[in-house]
RNA sequence: GCGAAAGUGGCGGAAUUGGUAGACGCACUGGAUUUAGGUUCCAGCGCCUUACGGCGUGGGGGUUCGAGUCCCCCCUUUCGCACCA
């Protein structure tokens, strides 16, 4: 063994040795259960950034922990390839985005292994590669044939300058990121999945996921929002008097169609506000030049919802009456810019004197304020100065004045429906998933244009459409430049066609790899057999950010995968069943496997979402508000200023932010892994914040870390003697008698290792890792400080084979037994040290194969307990009482304390509370 | 603007889920070892106070014998908002 600890050494022998192995190779025929581990995939950016390196800790670790646990683990890894940044890189840099993307996959998956991760390299995929991609485009196709696929028209930012489609992140204060040019939006024909055709299910499917972070759910049930409301109907041509109701066959009255959660205002209404885009608008304009022009300039700025909702809310009279569906009184029409075309009717009613936004609107614009709700213990302090937005009691509103809120909007959209005036209804908040993208770097659209057939699909036997990789890029497409790709023989007809040149949104990718791991080599099919085996993952990780959309999109894509049958018959639309691979025994830390039934509609039974890496951020001043961001690696502390190193100036210290370019304060793991090993790292990023949590990047942190492994490494080297004199004992039958032999110290000692391991697995089951690892710390510490409870004459002895005195043999078995139980505890976390020390001391073969340690209960039991004495909830003192003192017994004790009755000031406990096992507090 | 979370020493964080606030680590201070730097080891370390003691979990209020934890209001920060991944 050597000397020093050398992670330079034993990390790539470690690794190695797993390589040859073949350990983490995942195979389906094991007999124990399965436990599916996954981490999001990247994407191949260039190099790993240490958000990388945290997500795919935590995923390694818990999947370490269940391998030792007992579970036949898989744990994938892939490259979610396709994306906006290879275009990017192939202007800025004049390579093809698929050489450079291919080139970025072959160093990231170096620095991966780097890591040490516990991967099933032979299931790498890369979503760029038609081996992948040509099974999303047989998918679309069938989905297309299906109707679940559907093609209408959506809006976009269009850069007038470049003549290009930008993603919202190319939008910078509404304008194009390159040109500068003033964006606008544009309408043009996209592909979309019907999502909302699965929103009820995907909401139900939310009450299934015991294993999901509430706040996910509750921000996926938000975005889904469905809400109960009334379509209402405004007739556009005042109702001659005595009768309403259903125009002819097939002919309808002409109504302006509105949609509101708040029926119960309708009488409150004072205008109705449609989109730029509504057809009532655009007939308006045609005689009116200046609405014309106000029209245009709502076709300014970004279609992004954040940019639509901040900005100034504008409108303007189109002229147009429409008529009260009870009053028949008529009501302005206005175009306003915050109503959107594609939301519900693209019309709203507006209740300025219940509704905040209409309310601003009508000050703005000198529209009638008409209050109609009131609270149902109060009247209104009119006239209103803001808008009463809270349900309550109608008035001012006909028959319907009286009724509570929840019950007019009952009475009232009853009362429409039998006039043929509207009806209630459900809406969602959740839009048909648009997945059109004008981009070369994707998965090609397999659908060709035929001018006789329409649009038609690539049939199965023509597929892939293959994306052509080796290209020039500039601004736009090269794909629309390439007649000899797009040009092609209509399916159908055999006439002349063209190949649609969109290609698909990445999220769509990103949607399904997850099963696709299960068998990545099938050539014939999407999936097969092992992913009804494998799936759902038992446990996925990844960041926050993709709360909503990725988890949404690939939930819907499980559930169109079933109803493919792709996951195996039994797993369409069943309710849960008994687990094909029961759990092991319960025991201590059973509960930290929520294991899903198979029959899960779920492709993810467990989430643990990751917080950011950030660091500090340090800058100087340019002058006209410009900054030079420096990078943290690049500053140090000279007598408490933070200078440059490389000119000794100060800088200024900005916040601490997410890792990022922009702000240039990235820390590479590269280098910290070239300078500390990946244990440190690993050790480092799991210890210093719980993964759920944002991580602050902390160079004196990583010391730390460090330091931690050098000591495990010094302890293990000092003392390999006595552990594996330690190991002998604990692996004799006399070891029961041994451990009775102990002296009151070393029972004790072996008492909080064991409660530190109780405490431990506690944390794991709830994947607090930076616990766990601070679990380790303690069993150091507490091994070092027993170790004066050894004498060296043991030790000697020990090293020298002979026999010790039975007195010792205890304290022996207590290092031996304390430091496996702190190798196996870290081996998830830092596997290299761990897997080199176990083998070095002669604890077996390989740690990997070695069972996770228990709690040995008989450790725990202690005869006096300690409890805390509060007198009026403040704390006084402390009293040992036997651990099985009755509530009478403790209540003497502590009322007989010293400490006690100096608080107590002679006056008579009014009440004495005991908490068995922790405290009493006597109220006087 | 809407939706969701988070605020605890000088710092990262812990608190057996309503019961000893500050585990573990970093930084710092003192000491030992070292020619020195570094390393390693030992001790101290929430704030105020000479002390007794008091105060203390973003701010304000409430429930409770007891609140970091539960409820209400406010402030700040972070994430998401459908074409970044």
């Amino acid at each position: 063994m050597d000397a020093h600890y050398r992670p330079d050494i034993i990390e790539p022998e470690a690794q190695q040795h797993w390589d040859e192995k073949q350990i983490f190779r995942a195979t389906e025929d094991s007999a124990k259960p399965k436990y599916y581990c996954l981490s999001m995939f990247p994407y191949p950016s260039g190099k790993l950034h240490m958000g990388h390196v945290r997500n795919y800790t935590i995923g390694d670790v818990l999947a370490r922990y269940h391998r030792m646990k007992g579970y036949n683990v898989l744990q994938p890894m892939g490259w979610d390839a396709f994306g906006l940044p290879a275009e990017n890189a192939a202007i800025a840099n004049d390579v093809a985005p698929a050489s450079w993307t291919y080139a970025n996959i072959d160093y990231m998956r170096g620095q991966l292994k780097r890591l040490g991760l516990a991967i099933d390299w032979s299931r790498e995929l890369a979503t760029c590669k038609p081996d992948y991609y040509r099974w999303e485009q047989w998918l679309f196709t069938r989905l297309f044939e299906k109707g679940v696929i559907y093609k209408k028209m959506a809006t976009v930012n269009w850069d007038p300058v470049d003549h290009t489609v930008l993603a919202n992140e190319q939008v910078i204060d509404g304008r194009g990121w390159r040109s500068g040019a003033l964006v606008e939006k544009r309408d043009i024909p996209m592909y979309f999945f019907r999502i909302t055709a699965y929103a009820e299910e995907l909401l139900d499917g939310l009450d299934h996921l015991p294993g999901w972070p509430e706040r996910v759910k509750t921000m996926q049930r938000n975005w889904i929002g469905k809400s109960f409301g009334v379509e209402i109907h405004f007739p556009l041509l005042p109702s001659p008097a005595g009768g309403r109701g259903a125009g002819g066959e097939g002919v309808s009255e002409p109504v302006l169609k509105v949609f509101t959660t708040r029926a119960d205002t309708l009488f409150g209404v004072t205008y109705v506000a449609v989109a730029a885009e509504h057809p009532l608008a655009q007939r308006a304009a045609e005689t009116n030049p200046a609405l014309a022009t106000f029209i245009h300039e709502c076709k300014q700025g970004s279609v992004a919802e954040a940019d639509l909702a901040t900005m100034e809310k504008k409108g303007m009279d189109t002229g147009l009456k429409a008529y009260h569906p009870f009053t028949n009184e008529p009501v302005p029409i206005y175009v306003a810019n915050y109503v959107l075309m594609g939301y519900g009717e693209g019309a709203v009613m507006a209740v300025p004197a219940h509704d905040e936004r209409d309310y601003a609107f009508a000050e703005k614009y000198g529209l009638a304020i008409k209050p109609v709700i009131q609270p149902a213990d109060a009247t209104l302090e009119l006239p209103l100065t803001a808008a009463y937005t809270e349900p309550g009691v109608l008035f001012d509103s006909g028959d319907f004045s009286g009724r509570t809120s929840e019950d007019a909007i009952d009475k009232i959209a009853l009362v429409l429906k039998n006039l043929n005036l509207g009806e209630k209804r459900t809406t969602w908040r959740l839009r048909d998933w648009g997945i059109s993208r004008q981009r070369y770097w994707g998965c090609p659209i397999p659908i060709i244009h035929c001018p006789s057939c329409g649009d038609v699909p690539v049939p199965e036997d023509q597929l892939p459409v293959v994306l052509p990789e080796d290209v020039k890029i500039d601004v736009g497409s090269p794909l629309k430049k390439m007649p000899e790709w797009s040009n092609c023989a209509c399916p159908k007809c055999g006439g002349k066609a063209e190949r649609e040149t969109d290609t698909m949104d990445t999220f769509v990718e990103s949607s399904w790899y997850y099963a696709r791991y299960a068998c990545p080599d099938n050539a014939s099919a999407m999936l097969d057999a092992r992913a009804k085996h494998w799936l759902p993952v038992d446990q996925y990780i990844g960041g926050i950010e993709h709360a909503i959309l990725h988890l949404l999109y690939a939930r819907f894509f499980h559930k169109l995968m079933r109803d493919e049958g792709l996951l195996g018959s039994e797993n369409v639309r069943s309710s849960d069943g008994p687990h094909p691979n029961p759990l092991p025994p319960a025991g201590e830390g059973a509960n930290d496997a929520l294991r899903a039934p198979k029959t899960l509609n779920e492709p993810f039974a467990n989430l643990l979402t990751q917080g950011m890496v950030i660091a500090d951020t340090y800058y100087r001043d340019l002058g006209e508000g410009k900054k030079q961001w420096l990078n943290p690696a690049d500053v140090e502390v000279r007598d408490g200023v933070h200078v440059l190193k490389a000119d000794g100036q100060p800088v200024q210290v900005g916040g601490t932010e997410k890792m990022s370019k922009s702000k240039n304060n990235g820390v590479d793991p590269q280098a910290l892994i070239d300078q500390y090993g990946a244990d440190t790292a690993r050790l480092f990023m799991m210890f210093a914040a719980p993964p759920e949590q944002s991580l602050e990047w902390s160079d004196a942190g990583v010391e730390g870390a460090h330091r931690f492994l050098k000591r495990i490494w010094a302890y293990a080297q000092r003392n390999q003697g006595s552990l594996s004199q330690g190991i002998k004992f604990l692996s004799s039958p006399d070891a029961d008698q041994y451990w009775k032999q102990g002296s009151e110290t070393t029972l004790s000692f072996r008492r909080e290792i064991h409660t530190i391991l109780k405490k431990a697995a506690f944390d794991l089951s709830k994947h607090q890792l930076n616990t766990v690892t601070s679990a380790a710390m303690k069993l150091l510490n507490l091994l070092e400080q027993s170790q004066s409870d050894v004498s060296n004459v043991a030790d000697s002895i020990a090293l020298q084979g002979g026999e010790t005195p039975l007195l010792l043999n205890s304290q022996l078995m207590l290092r031996a037994e304390g430091f496996s139980i702190l190798l196996r505890l870290l081996a998830p976390i830092a596997p290299h040290i761990c897997h080199c020390l176990w083998k070095e001391i002669g604890y077996g073969v390989d740690i990997l194969e070695s069972d996770w340690p228990k709690v040995d209960e008989s450790a725990l039991v202690r005869d006096e307990i300690e409890l805390m004495l509060q007198v009026n909830g403040k704390l006084r003192g402390k009293i040992r009482v036997a651990a099985d003192a009755d509530k009478a017994a403790i209540e003497q004790a502590a009322l007989a304390s010293i400490e006690v009755q100096k608080y107590m000031e002679g006056q008579p406990a009014k009440k004495v509370v005991v908490v068995p096992g922790r405290l009493v507090n006597i109220v006087v």
